[in-house]
DNA sequence: TATCAATATCGTAATATTGCAATATTACGA
DNA sequence: TCGTAATATTGCAATATTACGATATTGATA
């Protein structure tokens, strides 16, 4: 008991679950607008910026790059993410058409 | 330890993590697709179609409920739910304004 | 009022998420 | 290559979420 249930459910409406759950914690989404208004990124500066651990952060940072949502150079230590800005659009994307195709009313 | 650090974040990324969950479970997002196509709404129709127990769809409309997205006759043992427009649009517009203001690019 | 059907709540078990400290890894420069 | 700074991983504890069965509640109707 106690595990979502996934295969009761057709793969678009997981796949819109699975994108907002990327968004549904305050860290991801501060560190989403944090790097979007960065000319480079560098993970300390985050952990300084949002306040969490870095260990923290860095796990954060990976469900927001699995997601796809991050791009650029990744080697060295000093990373320089960027948004992955065609990723971010059809998450946008993704989010609209649900909502426009949820839209009709029943009273 | 493991809770959610709300206090370090502004309301806005708060209030779009709380949204954001709300669609963050596919059982959830099944019920808001499945009101929106119907005429009206009697949970126990939802039981058959989503798959979950009477009282898991019961739990995860009272989610759907506290956050504003239903209205409609809750009185009676054959409920009417309906979507809130309004609330639903409103979400949709604080994506939108999350996702717009979060366009710049670093590289 | 007694019953029934629909929905809500409670209690509990299973699983997932969050967060941190400690440690490991990585890549750069001296 | 050695040290260092930056990031990742690991292990663990705390908390949250999900799900279900059992039971309670609610409102309509006989």
């Amino acid at each position: 008991m106690g595990a979502t249930k996934l295969n009761i459910h057709s793969k678009d409406i997981n796949t819109i679950a699975v994108v907002a759950k990327v968004f549904a914690h305050p860290a991801r989404v501060s560190i989403l607008q944090y790097i979007s208004k960065q000319e480079s990124c560098i993970c300390n500066d985050i952990v300084d910026e949002i306040g969490l651990a870095q260990s923290t952060i860095s796990q954060h940072l990976q469900v927001i790059s699995k997601a796809g949502l991050l791009k650029g150079n990744f080697k060295g230590n000093s990373l320089c993410y960027c948004l992955n800005l065609e990723r971010f659009q059809e998450f946008q994307e993704l989010f609209n058409s649900f909502f426009n195709a949820t839209k009709f009313n029943c009273c």
